[in-house]
DNA sequence: GATAATTGTTATGGACCATACCAAATATCG
DNA sequence: CGATATTTGGTATGGTCCATAACAATTATC
């Protein structure tokens, strides 16, 4: 997923056969035939696009390794501590994940003891959702972490005008495309 | 992946036991409960790139239906047409593709007669990639579809000039975070 | 009260991604 | 030159994420 700073791993022979093969090359020019023409990609919005979220979830893990936690389980989280009270397919749905796999997630979760389900008096089909103490301090520690290492460093690229352009335009672009 | 139309199976019956449950609601304000709040993760710039990058995709292979053309494939294309002669390694590690990932990719492609993998004089370990007639023919009407139907949507939704500065800054996350 | 719908769950398969390993061909260097 | 290391395409394999079908328990519907 490197990529980017490619250019390390094409060596430096094909693609040459006449009317160079028998000059005196020796020092300088040598290690030609590197970096491909990304062409008409780097305008394709779905590469950029992709690549950018393979970027941003890459430092989104890095910054919370010492948490453990994944960009979707603090997705997860958010959402539990936003809306108490909500059953899992409520939670799930909004995150569009898809119940069955939403289960091995919250068994993650529960195990860890950042979250519980609560069978419903209401309906004991569902299973409420809520945060533990735990829970609700590893995300405080986690939104600290995101806001100083992660999204600060789109300030630093972009500036603050810019940052807010791009997730207005970004969470436009997901609900109306 | 749905999501964003959430609301449609929410459902309306949870979370109110007292001072409602006995009240005489039939026609009006019934069903509440509904729209969990996103909160914060609105703002999440992960959450929302993510987001964006599968409506994106999803609109991509859409228009893409009648050519069976997935964005990861088009990309090939894309790139053995810009630069042809370059070997498997080369066009895959461009992308980000695993070499071993990229043999299945290739003999799908290969199988379909729109690329070849040639044999190199040079280095009779390598193949070089090129476009067959059909491949060229594809990727030229692939292209057509793509800039009318998915980008200009682009511009029908955020103009043109923010168009370009929205790709502009999704490159440079993808170069630089 | 019989039937339909919902909730959480299991099982399962596909797509994508990553690693280890291999044979053939080439490069490197004593 | 020849022994060793490197590179290339490929296979095998496992992990993660995503999607569908099916099921028991519970609730809604009529």
């Amino acid at each position: 997923m490197t990529v980017s700073k490619t250019a390390e791993k094409t060596a430096e022979k094909s693609a040459e056969k006449p009317a160079d093969a028998a000059k005196g090359r020796k020092d300088a020019s040598e290690p030609q035939a590197e970096a491909l023409q990304l062409g008409e990609l780097s305008e394709q919005l779905g590469y950029v696009l992709k690549r950018a979220q393979l970027k941003v979830f890459e430092n989104f893990l890095r910054c919370m390794a010492s948490l453990q936690l994944t960009p979707a389980q603090f997705s997860v989280l958010l959402l539990v501590e936003k809306n108490p009270g909500r059953n899992q397919t409520e939670i799930a749905s909004t995150l569009g994940i898809l119940r069955p796999n939403f289960v091995a997630m919250l068994d993650n979760l529960e195990s860890r003891d950042l979250c519980a389900r609560i069978r419903s008096t209401n309906d004991r089909r569902s299973h409420i959702l809520v945060l533990t103490d735990k829970g609700k301090a590893v995300l405080a520690r986690a939104k600290k972490l995101v806001a100083t290492k992660h999204e600060a460093r789109l300030n630093d690229l972009l500036g603050q005008a810019n940052r807010e352009a791009l997730i207005e335009m970004l969470a436009k672009i997901a609900n109306e495309f």
